[in-house]
RNA sequence: GCCGAUGUGGCGAAAUGGCAGACGCAACGGACUUAAAAUCCGUUGGGCUUAAACGGCCCGUGCCGGUUCGAGUCCGGCCAUCGGCACCA
């Protein structure tokens, strides 16, 4: 690149201030009773969402979040806050084991080279993350605590009278491995043999692996389950006292998918019987038929000898099919009847028995009552086998009521009959209960959390297993480290590559260790508790810098954490779950560990399409530094619109947001002979005039109450209109300036520092760095004038303004208004017929 | 299909129910310069009126309606785009 003038010397002020920072340990934040922790201010704890360190390094949407929660770190630590502002890394996980098989290059390598280049991006930046408490995932140190937390997961069940996590030992109903959160099942799994490992329903979309877009099949395995089920009301009802976007919690609780309804015993015989799950007790004098999954176990029992053949045979066409398939087939309805017969509860009527893929065995019971009048499914279904079609719901006057799935009113529903739907449903359940029929019933979409994970580069289980069964290691053997393998290639079969350590395997005579590893999001679930105190080497945290980091008055202990709407219900839900046990077995002070949640919007390339290397418009931030500075990079980041909003990227925005920077520069700065920078003239320990005066507080009140809103974009717009007022100003008072610099601090860290410095060079009115002073305060009374615009309508119209003294009565603005020429003019031929007027701000005449 | 978000100049955007388009980009004009870059100053939603300037007028926040003295903002109904879920009984 040519030899570019640069608009300020950035290019050396940049390095220089990031040097001093370090040095100075400007940023480290000390924990509760260690050298200059001052407990007599408030805590804040503001947290990025940490990455995954890939080979390809930052672009520019990763710091959009980093430079939103640096600013608010910043602006606390000058309003006096001690501010926790950490950084590290979630380095277990899929991509560097992929390279590593690609390239032979073991992922301990690849990661501290990962690393390495997202650090020296991320401080190229200037943020003010205290390193000192940098941690990463893979690091034995800290997965022993992973580890850890998992074994208090194993030795735990969950007291359903109590709702709350209990050890073990307070279960009095024998075995406890049947109720343990951490189990083993067999269970119907996402098989990826592209990618050799099985994935957890959340890293599958639309039939393929999230990684990599690789197919998924069901297959049967014996895997590691975390008991989350358990705690689906908590983690729907405690989303309450948290500020998170409504969408998120909308998102959750979607997830979950809790639904309540009933369940309903269908008689076969004299003693058997098929249960159902239904949202709408109140349409069982419609159910006409019967479907189970295919995959029901009773199926084999009540199939009847005449339609053996044709039952197997559907269930073996279903078994071959993918889930992709399996919905994608959605269009047309399939099933195949049993030959049985169940009986109505309700009516005593005869029922068919069919299956049918579209009736899935892992959600409620896996079998359900048709009731093709009330149904979409159903009645689809029922127009194609025939089954017989009863209205029991009325719809409401102008809907049709053969399809109507709302609420109305019961028909041909004997006990029911003229009852509103939710009565209905109300009386149905009661008459069941009685009866023994059935009962109240909750089923959630949400399944226990697969935990296992057949890979290499993960942190392996802290279990062994003896005449088939599992049990926890000592703690004292923590962490378990992965055996040194050179070959960690999946093996094919669906036994993790750690079997292949024949020595690691082996634990004693008659024990083998567990050869699973654990998923990515294990680290992630707690690292911002590993935060608070990240070199304990007893304790996963301590209790004492968890409880000051974590603490306050809200359910949540993280103050701010912003990051990506991807993480929604993956690693938020399984951070809430893991925090909540915790939290249950007294190990953390809070139930819940995120208080304020922001998602910050996608940057998209400058073509409006998403970043990729396919489209060759990926932007890294260093070359962005190289040209207009880190200050710039972070400043056009915020300015380019809300933080929540998806926006495209543009080098024409950066560059204007660096003229704004370089004008602060030249306010203060101007070039002698030499060519040299230096204090400019015209700055003065001088009072600053009235509209100086006016225009500053006002930017002060502003850019305070658009930092607390996360409002950036409009912080500058107002810091940049204070410059452009300042720009001709012929005296340029320090003080002014000072303020200004204090404001823009949190935004262009390194430039305000730099001319905070110089300036205290020459006026000593204030010492120390810029980082050591205090937010500025604005004062009311500057910003209040004497004489006021007031707009005037007519009908609703502008018509004109006038000025008029702040203190005019509403009878003297009145009087103004109708003297006013333009709207004589306007009123020409009508009748004044109302007079609205509204102080200090306009006058609306109502005339026709 | 269900849930959620978003629709404002040429572009990114701003606006406690009260002056629509702040601020920035781009464009155009001017100053400075031998010239250019940089910098500084100004114009810039659309249309009509006027010889021109000044001025004046009308229209305009996805579409249709409503509430209100007054709606980008509140309410109802549509349309479009994006995101999530999706045979969940």
């Amino acid at each position: 690149m040519s030899e570019r003038r640069k608009p300020y010397p950035f290019d050396r002020i940049e390095p220089k201030w990031q040097t001093i920072w370090d040095q100075t340990r400007a940023f480290h934040a000390p924990n509760p009773g260690e050298e200059k922790f001052d407990p007599a201010q408030p805590k804040y704890y503001v947290l990025d969402m940490f990455p995954y360190p890939s080979g390809a390094g930052l672009h520019v949407g990763h710091p959009e979040g980093y430079t939103a929660t640096d600013i608010i770190a910043r602006y606390k630590r000058l309003r006096g806050f001690n501010v926790l502002h950490p950084m590290g890394w979630d380095a277990f996980g899929l991509p560097a084991e992929q390279y590593a098989i690609k390239t032979g290059q073991h992922p301990v390598v690849t990661t501290r080279e990962n690393v390495a280049k997202f650090k020296t991006q991320l401080k190229r930046i200037g943020f003010s993350y205290d390193w000192e408490r940098e941690l990463n995932t893979t690091d034995p140190a800290y997965f022993k605590w992973t580890q850890w937390i998992f074994l208090q997961i194993y030795n735990s069940w969950f007291n359903p009278e109590t709702k709350r996590t209990e050890p073990v030992s307070t279960y009095r109903g024998g075995d406890p491995d049947i109720v343990r959160l951490a189990y083993v099942a067999e269970v119907a799994v996402n098989w990826c043999p592209e990618l050799g490992t099985v994935l957890a329903n959340e890293e599958v979309i639309d039939g393929k692996s999230e990684v990599g877009g690789f197919p998924v099949v069901r297959r049967p395995m014996r895997q590691w389950m975390l008991r989350i089920t358990a705690f689906a009301d908590r983690l729907i009802d405690e989303l309450e006292g948290l500020d998170w976007p409504d969408s998120i919690k909308a998102l959750q609780r979607n997830w979950i998918g809790r639904s309540e309804g009933a369940e309903v015993d269908f008689k076969l015989g004299d003693s058997q019987k098929i249960r159902v799950f239904t949202t709408r007790p109140d349409t069982l004098y419609g159910a006409t038929y019967m479907v189970l999954a295919p995959e029901n176990p009773l199926v084999d029992q009540i199939t009847t000898e005449a339609q053996r053949a044709a039952v197997r045979k559907y269930r073996e066409e279903i078994a071959s099919k993918s889930d992709l398939e399996r919905t994608d087939l959605a269009k047309e309805k399939t099933g195949v009847s049993t030959g049985a017969f169940a009986v109505n509860p309700a009516n005593e009527e005869r029922i068919p028995i069919w299956i049918a893929d579209y009736v899935l065995m892992g959600y409620g019971t896996g079998a359900i009552m048709g009731v093709p009048a009330h149904d979409a499914r159903d009645l689809e279904f029922a127009r194609k086998f025939d089954p017989p079609i009863r209205l029991v719901v009325q719809a409401p006057a102008g809907h049709e009521s053969l399809g109507f799935v709302g609420h109305g009113v019961a028909i041909n529903s004997p006990l029911l009959d003229g009852l509103p739907s939710i009565e209905a449903k109300q009386k149905i359940t009661a008459w069941l209960g009685e009866n023994e029929l059935g009962a109240r019933s909750i089923n959630y979409k949400l399944r226990d959390w697969l935990f296992s994970r057949q890979r290499y580069w993960g942190e392996p289980f802290p279990v062994i297993w003896r005449d088939g069964k599992h049990e926890a290691l000592p703690e004292s053997e923590l962490p378990l480290e992965p055996p040194a393998l050179e070959d960690f290639k999946p093996t094919g079969t669906g036994e993790p590559p750690l079997a292949k350590a024949k020595d690691w395997i082996r634990y004693s005579e008659n024990a083998q260790r567990e050869t699973n590893t654990m998923p990515q999001w294990a680290g992630s679930c707690w690292y911002y508790l590993r935060f608070c105190d990240p070199g304990n080497s007893t304790h996963f945290v301590g209790e004492t810098p968890e409880r000051y980091w974590m603490g306050g008055g809200k359910p949540g202990g993280v103050d701010l954490y912003i990051g990506g709407v991807e993480h929604a219900v993956l690693h938020l839900l399984y951070a809430r779950f893991w925090h909540k046990v915790l939290f249950d077995l007294g190990h953390v002070s809070k139930p819940e560990p995120f208080q304020r949640l922001v998602n910050q919007g996608m940057i998209l390339g400058e073509d409006g399409r998403k970043m990729s290397k396919r489209w060759g418009n990926v932007i890294d931030p260093l070359d962005v530094i190289e040209i207009y500075g880190a200050d710039a990079f972070r400043c056009y980041e915020m300015f380019m619109g809300p933080l929540e909003q998806m926006k495209p990227w543009s080098m024409k925005g950066v560059e204007g947001v660096s003229r704004f920077l370089a004008r602060v520069w030249r306010l203060i700065m101007e070039e002698n002979q030499a060519g040299e920078w230096i204090l400019s003239r015209s700055v003065q320990e001088a009072e600053p005039d009235k509209s100086q005066r006016k225009i500053l507080h006002a930017t002060i009140k502003k850019v305070t109450g658009d930092i607390e809103t996360l409002s950036f974009n409009t912080a500058i717009s107002q810091m940049m209109i204070l410059v452009n007022a300042l720009t001709n100003a012929p005296v340029k008072p320090v003080a002014v300036f000072r303020t200004l610099l204090l404001l823009l601090n949190p935004f262009a860290p390194h430039l305000t520092s730099e001319l905070w410095q110089t300036l205290a060079e020459k006026f000593p009115s204030a010492s120390g760095e810029i980082t050591a002073q205090r937010w500025p305060e604005y004062d009311e009374s500057f910003l209040i004038e004497d004489e006021i615009e007031i707009v005037v309508q007519v009908n609703g119209k502008l018509r004109d303004k006038v000025t008029v003294a702040l203190d005019a009565t509403d009878a003297e603005l009145e009087a103004a208004a109708l003297a006013n020429q333009k709207v004589q003019n306007a009123l020409a031929g009508k009748s004044v017929r109302k007079v609205v007027v509204v102080p200090k701000k306009l006058v609306n005449i109502v005339a026709g």
